[in-house]
This record gives structure tokens, sequence and C-alpha cells, in this order.
DNA sequence: CACCCTTGACGAAGCGTTTCGATGATGCCT
DNA sequence: AGGCATCATCGAAACGCTTCGTCAAGGGTG
């Protein structure tokens, strides 16, 4: 049989709960008395029996996981985020517990009554998900990451798009931009659940009109032809475009730059060029690009953060909207030159 | 509070061991009670606490799934094997429990440690894996996705490549080619520790040589030049190539269809081509490809069937290989004509 | 009619923790 | 020296389930 907390007790000679006390240093415990317990503790190879634990204690130290599979989003970020979560979990002794997409409803509820899990955490949220109403009603501690169209009583974390295409904005029109355009992904996403393409395009072109800019919009539909008609359109009649704001998958935008390459233009000196809320690499693009890159890690790591706060009840529900950063790799004119 | 098995006893007016029964189905329950179990059930809603199931019954219905992340490993066959493990667990009630790359040791040894899993799923092994000494001695059901040096008191599931390289070749020599040649991965690849690149190539050419074929392999480096030198050794200076199997990522072998177009090649007829143990989908490419495809579903399903009988003290462990499977598309000549 | 067997249900003993309340020992203050 | 916190430790009661042993009721048998 496995090693259990009265074997513990017994080899350090002090009874059960003083054991428990000083794993969980919930009480003190003299200095003699912890040794002797870690010791036993060592040699045993004692670890505390997970059932048991989530019986008494009502913690489980597992969290949900559900992550759907969207063709929308670049297809290695799925992984990317469940490990950013998995990770982030771990530094609260977390685990996690996938559950499956054709699981999203009643694999929610399951986990949440059975008490197997302490939380959950909800990846790629929709404008309208399902997933919503049903972490509302679930009572379980829970956060989104992404943004419902409606948050009241949800706690979410994301990247703040609005706020990131504004900053593709500034860094062209402080460079001397009068004419920029965004390049988006295929008309359909738009139309489709995920709302962060839209709330990049409505920030883009909204800062755009604020700061006086001339914007064009177009939209990277699939094939050749779709997406060099986007880049007609964006480039203009006269080619006169000065900055190229890219929010689209990876595989296109490496075509973009494959295409502006043929047509003779040298960036950043005709053309200054900003990947958007990317989790890829643009640093290996020829040229490397500038990005306001969408970071698994940060999100995931604060949705963990606040749903341990949630769990520990030092948390109410909010809505909390990661600011975005810019990383230059030479793809604008440096800022004021 | 939630609602427990004792407040469906008392709602339908039996006792608590009658509920369990009636639950698990281990003891037999009399008609009628079992129906107003079943009742009270709905109408509670009640679901079995996980953390008082699992202590009292030895069982937690997770199993602990691990997966490196290498870079051998086409990157979403990753999630692919994750997911298709999860879905095969639930058919048996099992949720997964997700480790961490970096967890890979500590982590196992935690689960089984504090039972928090019933048995361990790891995945992509290598030839020579730290997991597999830690399942060994850690004495919790495990099996293993992939093939180790060792397999000696494990279990383990794994296509069989040797007869999927044999069998590409079996197609080809079957269809009259006498000169046959094989598009590995990288070198680097091959002196790495997955193995199953190994084992595609030794079977491919062993078989070539039974069937009195001539056989080439050449692998693919990195870069354009480097495939354009692959391919140059494998057709040959005559340009002789019978047949061509190609067991490398999924944008190399699209770039070798597109430069054998660019040479003139018309696909079958001048040369047959055959994907080999491939997770993509190769109907996409132009030409689609015959395929002998590596499904995560089938590897995963069976190896958590297998976990499952040893969880239940019916099996014994032991190494299984999967029969491979043939998938026509058009890009060989049809057999015997 | 007495007997035994089967069927269906019950009670209680765990499973290994956490946590509350209590207790003894120690030291400080008056 | 007595009283009183303070500190370290202990004992026991949950937590919600599974499962073993038991028993009452009913039905068939000799």
């Amino acid at each position: 049989m496995a090693v259990t907390i009265k074997d513990v007790a017994k080899a350090a000679g002090v009874s059960i709960s003083t054991v428990s006390y000083a794993l969980s240093g919930k009480r003190p415990i003299g200095e003699k008395t912890r040794r002797s317990i870690e010791a036993a503790i060592a040699e045993l190879g004692y670890a505390p029996n997970a059932g048991a634990r989530a019986l008494a204690g009502r913690r489980t130290y597992i969290l949900a996981v559900t992550e759907p599979l969207r063709p929308d989003t670049y297809e290695p970020a799925h992984m990317a985020f469940i490990l950013a979560t998995a990770r982030a979990a771990r530094q609260f002794d977390y685990d996690i517990l996938l559950l499956t997409q054709e699981e999203a409803v009643e694999g929610l509820e399951r986990v949440a009554n059975s008490r197997i899990v302490d939380g959950i955490i909800v990846l790629d949220v929709l404008n309208d998900d399902e997933r919503t109403d049903l972490v509302r009603k679930l009572g379980v501690p829970a956060t989104l990451i992404g943004m419902p169209g409606e948050t009241t009583g949800l706690t979410c974390v994301d990247l703040d798009f609005d706020a990131a295409a504004g900053m593709a904005v500034d860094r062209f029109v402080d460079g001397g931009a009068k004419k920029i355009g965004l390049l988006g992904h295929a008309e359909a996403v738009y139309s489709r659940g995920s709302n962060f393409p839209v709330r990049v395009r409505d920030g883009f072109i909204r800062r755009a009109e604020r700061r006086g800019a001339e914007v064009r919009f177009a939209t990277a539909e699939p094939g050749a032809s779709g997406l060099a008609a986007a880049i007609d359109k964006l480039l203009g009649e006269n080619r006169d475009l000065d900055g190229l704001a890219m929010h689209c998958d990876d595989q296109t935008q490496a075509r973009v730059l494959e295409l502006l390459l043929a047509r003779g233009y040298e960036i950043p000196r005709d053309l200054a060029v900003i990947s958007v809320a990317s989790t890829f690499d643009t640093s290996t693009f020829s040229p490397p690009l500038d990005v306001i890159p969408l970071i698994p890690e940060e999100s995931c790591t604060r949705a963990v953060e606040l749903i341990i706060e949630e769990i520990n009840g030092s948390r109410q529900k909010h809505l909390e909207l990661l600011a975005p950063t810019y990383i230059e790799r030479g793809s604008t004119r440096a800022v004021g030159i």
C-alpha cells in the first residue's frame, strides 16, 4: 500500500494533525518537530492522497480547461494557450484537466457538478459563446480568455485588441504616414463568432480617423488571386500606401511580403509594415516584421492568477484587458526621423 | 451545498448503499427501487463527488497524459494525439490530466504518488526516453505510444512503421517499379531520439532488397538547395526513378510535388508517389497523394483500451504494433495494370 | 409444514485527509 | 507564587462515497 499521513506521523513520532499542519502551514509548528516530519516524509516518499485531500479539504488542485479548435485560430496557438495555462497553473500547484471540444457543455457541467475541479479556464471565447451562460449558472470559479459580447457576471482576460490596432496606427502616423492600410482575415471570419478580428479592424479605423490618416481595409480571401486583389486594393491606384498592418495568418503574411518584394518594394523604405496580434514568430520573416504580439503566456498567466484569487475568495468578477506591447524589428521607419 | 448521495437516498426513500449499488450496478436492484432512485437523481441533479469516489473506490477516472513537443513531430499532430487520447478516454468515462513538458519526470511521479490518476499515457516516446524507466518503477498502469529501445515491462502501442514502409515498396513493385526512392527527414532527425524515421528507412530498404528493387534514399535537408539536391539524388542521373515514397513534413512534401511538376513530371505517369506515415491530409496536395497514414485516433484509442484493461487488472504488459493501411488517391499506377 | 435458497435492501466500517476545539507546557507579569 | 497568555501539539469529527457482511421476505422443495 501507499504511504499515508499516518505512516509519516508514526515515523516522526507525532500526531496526524501535526503532520497535516506542518504540510499546510496553517498552524505554527515547532522547529524540531517540523524537521523530523520533513525527514520522515523524505524517507518514506510520502505524497498526500489526492482523493482524500479533495474530500476533506474541498480543493482538488485541478483546473478544467476547455479549448474549442476554431479554424479562425492559428493552429499551433491552440496548443500554446493550453500549455501556457498548464504552466501557469503549476505555479500554484494546480494541474489541468483537458475537456474535449465536443464535451464543451456537458463536460463543463460534469466536472463542475462532480467537484473534480476547483475552477474552469475557458479559452478562445466567442462573441456569443454557449459556454458563457453555462459558466454563469454553474457557480464555479471561472475565467474566460477572450471577450464575449456580454461580460457581466464573468471574469474575462484578453489582449486589448482595440489598443493594439491603435498602437499600430500611432506608430505609422508618428513615423509620418498619411495613408495606412490593414489587411485582415478572410471576410467570412468577420461574420463568424470570433470578435477579435472585428475589434482590430474597428480599432484601427477609429484611431486612423482620429489621427487624421487615410485608412484602407482589405480582407485576405483564400487563394492567390484573392490575396493579390487585397494587396492591390490596399496599395491604391497610385501605389501610395505608407504603412501596412497585417492581422491574418502567418502564411498569408509571409506571402504578402514575397509579393511586395516581387513588386520591387523595400521595407521599410517604401512601405512600413506591422504584424498585429500575432501568436507566431515574425522575426523569421524576410524582412523580420515589427509586431504587436498576442502572447499566450501573458493572457493565460493572468487568467490563472485571477481564478486562483477567485477560488480563494479574494476576487470579484471583472473584465481585464491586457495592454499591448510593441516589438521593433526594423520593418517601420524609426519614429521621429 | 451540493447534493450528495445522502440526499438522493432520502428522496428515494432508500439507504445510501442501495443508491450506490444502483449507480454502480455491482449488485442487483429491484425494478421499482431503481426507478425511484433514478427519478431522485434526475430531480436533484446529483453527481457523485469525485474526491469521495476516489477515496472510497480507489479510482479517480483520470488518466495522465505526457506529451513532449518534439521538433521532429509535425506541429498539429501534438494536439491531434492529445485530443484523440482525450476522446478515447471519455469512452470509458475517463478524463485526462495534461502534464507539461518540463514536468515530464517530476510531474509523473507526483501524479502517480498522489494517486490522482489511475494510469498514464505516454505520448511520442523516444528510443531512449527518461520516462520509460520511470514508468517501470512507478508501478502505475501505463501505456506508451511509440516504441522505446527497450520495451520489456512496458505496454507500448505504435504504428508498424516498418510494415508501412514495406507496404509502400510492395505497392511500387507490384505496379512494376524497378527503381524506387525514399525521401526522409533531415539527417539530424535520424540521429536524434525519435526512432520511427529510422524504422521507416530501414524497413523500406529491407523490403526493397527483398523484392529485388533498386533503392535510393535521400534526406531532405533544410532550405531549397538541400531539397533540390535530395531530389536530384533520388531521381538519379538518368531520371529513371519509378516510385518515390516520402516520409517528411507536409511543407516539404508539397514543395517536392511543385518541383516535380516544374520539371515536367506527371504523377503517376512518370513517377508514382506515396506519402508514408503522415498525420496530415494528403488529399489537398496537387496531385492528391496515396498515403499510408499515421492515424492518431487509432494509436490513442488502442492505448486507452489497453490501459483501461490494465487498470481493471485484466491485461499483461506487451507490445502492440498497429497494421498500416493503404489509401489510394491516384498517385500510383493501379496495381496489375 | 418446516426448511433452505434467492432476491433485494440495509447498516456500518472504512478510505486518508483537513480542521476545530481542547489541552498541556512554557514564560511573563504582577 | 499565582494567574494568564501564548505556543505547540493532540484527538476526534467530518468529508461523501464504496463495499462487506447481514438480514428479512418471499418462493420452491421434500
